[in-house]
DNA sequence: AACAACCTTAGAGTATGGTCTATGGTTGAT
DNA sequence: ATCAACCATAGACCATACTCTAAGGTTGTT
């Protein structure tokens, strides 16, 4: 598919996903055959990869760092001891923002208290 | 105390505590008894919002969010039904938060699984 | 008095992650 | 052949959240 239509499967701009393969998360092919364009060419894989790069970003993950999940996952740059490292230290800073973020509910339902009880 | 006290006690620069005071999260004061210089004077509860700003950072919260939730729980510029709007506001966009990093930490599970037996 | 170590404001500069515009070429339906 | 709707690249522009520099004043110790 064209990036039009990737663009509207994945509920991305265009521009985002230009933006997205300009940083290395995603790229598009290019068919020799054809001469009279340079149109770019993405498959499903890449609709899964920016499915999972919007996935990736709300949870507060960096371009950097969701190009070296996507690299673990998908490449062969890495070994698979590497890739296992990578991974293992992005559930790591998973379950630190899992304790960061109960921390402020806590925190946050105190508030409450205090608002309910007028102790502010 | 002055702000390099501050900084030093929260371990933010002098530069993002300005920062924060200019983007309205914070406030010192001025002695209005002293003429001589203009030095702002920070108290413990600055101290106390300071690190609940390092926290809120921490979860994703923007400068905006963080300044509301102050607002919430320390100034009378919002009613109490205001207030329990903001924090429960604050509290659902946590457990959606929660619900994206659980279901992120299932992915990366399942990446690791593939890694480990071969399958990418 | 002179010096380090503080204080202030104003504004410039940086990194990240987009978002948009300009320019020019291609495709496909009429 | 012409026209809308696409495609590409390059680079400008934007918001957020800092981070730093410049210029000038104050304080406290020697």
């Amino acid at each position: 598919m064209l990036i039009n239509e990737l663009a509207k499967k994945t509920g991305l701009s265009t521009h985002t996903i230009r933006f997205y393969e300009k940083s290395g998360l995603i790229e598009g092919k290019q068919d020799a055959t054809v001469k009279s364009n340079n149109y770019f060419h993405y498959d499903e894989v890449t609709v899964e990869k920016l499915e999972f790069i919007s996935d990736a970003k709300s949870v507060g993950f960096t371009i950097k760092e969701i190009g070296q999940i996507l690299d673990a996952w998908y490449n062969n740059k890495f070994t698979k001891t590497q890739k296992l490292e990578i991974l293992d230290e992005k559930l790591i800073s998973l379950e630190q923002k899992l304790k960061e973020i109960k921390e402020m509910k806590r925190q946050i339902l105190q508030f409450k208290e205090d608002v309910l009880n007028d102790r502010c």
